[in-house]
DNA sequence: ATATTATTGAAAATCGTTTTCAATAAGTAT
DNA sequence: ATACTTATTGAAAACGATTTTCAATAATAT
């Protein structure tokens, strides 16, 4: 179980450990689909039924703030979550089932050095996320 | 004045021309920052006070329906517009002022084959947003 | 154990977006 | 030009997601 590593995390940075917060990390922690908050509410309520959304909608804020999750950009809409990985990662998503998987897109250096030169811009970060169809889709 | 453009573009796919969506699209075509809906409500206003919020949204819909405005995603919020350009292009946003800028990232191929090599996914469609200082606000 | 104070859930408030609807105006036929 | 058809309009209401408020509760330090 290394749910732990999220949870000594949240404490380390002063946040008290609570049923509600262990419920939502045990939730999205390990997930393999992006979860919106109310995804999260549902989920988390078969563990701690006392559960309420607004500590969902709390607890996400301060797993992203601590570089825990991070927010998934769709089509459809930008208010679901995943655990963050290690590092920086691209995100490659199905479009049939959702699954969200991880990669590491280092071969991006020399793109971002390139549009540097060309654009005058001094470049801090990006976001790039693939879509597609995974093994068991396509 | 090509805003004509879009506009034979929204009549020939069997829209009216009217007063209203003339001053959305006067708004939004060509401006170098994403726009919200109630930017652009704001700002085409001073072209057409009558104009409602609700005829924005719907105008909004019709633009990105044709491929002619595209939503930007970013940290605050993924409700902004701009003009979507021609072919498939990416963004660079300027984290200070705001402005947007275009490239063509066709650099991307390789790395999109090699990802879908690795993981096995079929890639259908990317994503990228570049972050960063543009020439004037570094 | 006790005290302190962050955290909680419920209710209310708020914000952005969508739906409903009768009035209006764009495009078409006359 | 005129009349006709029907898409489009703006206002108000409805809606859904998110945030704020607040008194009660529970986690941590003493």
């Amino acid at each position: 179980m290394t749910t732990e590593i999220w949870i000594s995390q949240l404490q380390e940075n002063g946040y008290r450990i609570t049923s509600a917060r262990r419920a939502v990390v045990d939730t999205v922690y390990g997930s393999t689909h992006a979860l919106t908050p109310i995804e999260v509410y549902d989920k988390a309520r078969k563990k701690y039924r006392a559960l309420g959304l607004v500590t969902v909608y709390r607890t996400l804020e301060k797993l992203e703030e601590l570089h825990l999750i991070q927010r998934v950009h769709q089509p459809i809409g930008c208010q679901a979550f995943i655990s963050a990985g290690i590092g920086h990662q691209h995100l490659l998503l199905c479009q049939n089932c959702g699954q969200v998987e991880f990669f590491d897109g280092d071969d991006l250096d020399s793109l971002t050095k390139n549009i540097s030169r060309k654009t005058g811009y001094q470049i801090k970060e990006h976001w790039l996320q693939l879509f597609g169809l995974c093994v068991n889709c396509k």
